[in-house]
DNA sequence: CATGAATGAGGATTCATTCAT
DNA sequence: AATGAATGAATCCTCATTCAT
C-alpha cells in the first residue's frame, strides 16, 4: 500500500492529532509503552516520524495525551452512572440493594471496559513505584478508585455497609477487579467476565462464609 | 570500594552465581527490570561486566534465575503453613474459623512480605500480554495464586464458604492485596499494612453489608 | 499576533522579500546562523514556512541575501567618508593628521556600528576554512578590510606612515577592533566603546613606547 | 583497511582517552564543532561510536576535554617564557627593549602556534555571544589575553609604554594577531606569518606614523 | 500567493553483549 | 576465572525542505 501509494495525505491538525492519539493508544496497549517505539506508532498511523513530533513534544508527551483522553472519557462515563438514592434501609429489600450496588460498581467496570485498549494500557503499565510513566497512568486508576471509594463512603453513611476503611477497601476491590480482568482478558469473552465480576460482587457484599457458619 | 580494594576476589562458581543473583534481585527491585542495566548490577556486585556473562546467558536469564530463586523460597514458605484441619463445622466457633482462615492467608502474605525485594519486583513490573518479561515474573504470582485457590477449594469442600469460583476469587483477593500493598508501602509501616489486610480479610469473610441489611 | 490577527496579509513580492530579509538578519544576529531555524525566522516574520521558500531557495540563500543587503549598505556608507586630501605632510600639524586619520577609521567603524545586528552577525559566526557559511559572511569583512587597506596604502604613498604591509596591518586592525567590540559590547555603552577605540587608534598611530624610550 | 582488519584493538583506558582527545581536536579543528559529528570522530579514531561514550558523556564533554588539554599546554608554555627583567630604561638601548618585548609576545604567539589544530579550533569557534560552545573555547582566549595584558601592565609600570588601557589593548592585539593568522593560515607558511607578526609588533611599538610626521 | 502539514535524512546517545587481555 | 574495553544496532528527536490545499 505505502509502496504503491506514496502520495501524502493531508489532515487538519486536530484530526491528525486525534488520529495519532488513537493509534498510539492502540500501539501502547498492544506492545507496552517501553516496548513500543515511535516508529511503531508512525508506521501504524501511516505517517512519517517527523509528523508525530509536530503534534507531540516527545514519546512521553504522547502517552500523557493518550491518558488525558482516557481520563476525560472515564470521567464522563462515571458521571452518567445513576445517582445513589437516599434509601431508607428498613424499607428496601436486600435484592434491590444488591442490584443497585452492582449497577454502581458495574458503572465503574463499564468505564473501564468501554475502551479495552485503554484498559490494557492501565493494566500493563500502572504498576511500579518509580514516579515515572506509571505516575502518568495512575491518574486513570485514581479516577476509578475515587469512584469506588465515594460509593463506599456514602454506603457507610447510609448504614448499609460495615465500618470499613473506604480507601483500603476501594483499593482492594479495584486491584481485585483489575487482576481478574487481566487474567481473563486473553481467553474469555466480555460477557463471561461480567458474570464473574457479578459473582465476585455478590461475595463482596455477603462475604465468603456461608450462612450456617457465619450465623 | 574498588578504590580501596582493587584486588580481584575469586569465588567458587556457585557462590559467585548466587551473589550476583542476590544483587540482581535487589537492583531489579529498586530500579525495575527495564530501567536497571547490566552495568548497574555489576557495579552493585563489584564485578566486571564480562563476569556476569560467565554465569548467565543474558539479562533475561538473570531475571529468570532471580525469579526461580524467589519461587523456591515461596514454595518452602507456603509448605510450612499449618495444615488445614478436617474441621467439623458444626463444632467450631466462628472466631476460630476466622482466625484460622486469616492465619492461612497471612501465611501467603508473609510469603510475599518475607522478601520485600521480591515483592517489589513482582509489584513494580508492568504486566501484559506479550509473553515477555511479565510471563517470567508471573510465575511468582501463580504460586501465590495457587495457594489461595487451593485454600478456597478446600474451604468450599468443607462447606465453610459459599460456592464461589475459586480461581476468580483467588485472583480477586491476590489482586486486591497487591494493590493495597502497593499503595500503602511507601507511606505506612509494615505493621499498619498487616492491620489493614486483616480488616480486609474480615470483610471478605463476612461481607460488606451489615447484619441488619443482610438479614 | 497570529491569535489577534489571523488574516493573511498579501504583500508585493519585493516588499515581502525585504521584510523577510530584515527579520532574518535580526534572527541570525540574535541566535546565530546555525542555531536559528527557518521556523524561527518565519515565526518572527509572521509568515508560513512555505512562504519563505517562495522567495529564497534555501536557508543559505537567505543568509546570502542578508549579507548582500548589508554589503550594499556598507559600501554606501564607506563611500560617504571624506576623501583623503592630497596633503603636503610638511605643512600639516600632527594633530590634524591624527584627527583626519581617526575620522577615516571611524568611518569604517561607523559602517560597522550603523547596523548593530549586522555587526553581531559578522562577529558571532564561527569562521573557518571550510568554504561554508563563513565564506558568505566574510564578504562583509572583506569590504571593511579593503577600506582600511586602501587608506593605509594611500597614507603610505603620501609618506605619512611607515612602510608596513597594508594587507596584514589592515587585518590586524580590523581583527583588533572586532575583538574589542565583541568583548565590550555586552557590558559597555556605545559611547564608551568609541572612546576606547579612539584611544587605541592613537596608540596605533604613535606606538606603544613612550617618547623617552623611543628616542 | 577496516574492511580487511575487523579485529578489535584494545588500548588501556587512559591511552584510548587521550587518543580520542587528539583525534577529536583534529576533527573539530578541521570541520568545526557544529559540522563535525560523533561519527566523524569515531571514524577518524577507528573506533565504534559507543566507545567514545565510554570516555566522554557527550559531544560537548569531548570539546570540553579537548579545551582543557589545550589550556594546560598553553599554561605550561606561557610559564616557560623568559621573565621580564627589572630594566633600567635609561641604560637599555631601544633595540634590546624591542627585541625583548618581541620575544615575550612571540612566546604568546608560540603558545598558540605550537598546536596549530588547537589554534584553528580557537579561531573558528571562539566567536559568539551566546554563552554556549564559545564560552568553553574562550577559556583558551582568556589565557592568552591575560598573558598579554599582564605584560602590558608590567611594561607600563616600568615606564616603558604609554598609559594605555591594558585590557583593551591586549584584546586589540590578540584580536589582530588572530585575524592575521586566520587569513594567512591557509596559504602561507609558518615562517612567513612569523615575519609578518614581527613586523606588526614593531609597528605596535613604534606606531604607524613615520618619524618625520610624528616629531 | 500563502499556508502549514508532511517528510525523512541525519545526528546524538544508550546498552546488551562480545572478546582480547 | 575475571576483567572492562569495544561494539553497533536500536532509538529518540530535529529541521530544512516539499507539496497538497
Amino acid at each position: 500500500m505505502s509502496v504503491l501509494n506514496t502520495k501524502r495525505s493531508y489532515l487538519k491538525a486536530q484530526d491528525r492529532r486525534s488520529q495519532i492519539l488513537d493509534v498510539a493508544k492502540s500501539v501502547f496497549a498492544k506492545m507496552g509503552y517501553h516496548t513500543a517505539n515511535i516508529a511503531d506508532i508512525c508506521k501504524a498511523a501511516s505517517i512519517g516520524r517527523g509528523t508525530l513530533y509536530q503534534y507531540f513534544q516527545n514519546k512521553r508527551d504522547v502517552l500523557l495525551a493518550v491518558v488525558d483522553q482516557i481520563c476525560e472519557r472515564i470521567k464522563t462515563t462515571l458521571e452518567t452512572r445513576p445517582e445513589i438514592p437516599k434509601l431508607n434501609i428498613k424499607e428496601v429489600p436486600l435484592a434491590m440493594i444488591q442490584e443497585f450496588s452492582l449497577s454502581r460498581l458495574m458503572g465503574v467496570i463499564d468505564a473501564i471496559f468501554e475502551d479495552e485498549e485503554a484498559l490494557r494500557l492501565v493494566l500493563r503499565e500502572a504498576r511500579g513505584l518509580d514516579g515515572g510513566i506509571d505516575a502518568v497512568i495512575s491518574r486513570i486508576d485514581d479516577l476509578l478508585l475515587s469512584a469506588i471509594e465515594a460509593d463506599l463512603r456514602v454506603s457507610r453513611e447510609l448504614g448499609l455497609i460495615r465500618d470499613v476503611d473506604p480507601k483500603a477497601t476501594a483499593l482492594f476491590m479495584l486491584g481485585g477487579i483489575e487482576k481478574v480482568f487481566l487474567s481473563y482478558i486473553a481467553t474469555h469473552k466480555r460477557a463471561d467476565i461480567n458474570k464473574i465480576l457479578e459473582k465476585i460482587h455478590e461475595t463482596e457484599l455477603l462475604g465468603l462464609l456461608i450462612e450456617g457458619v457465619w450465623r
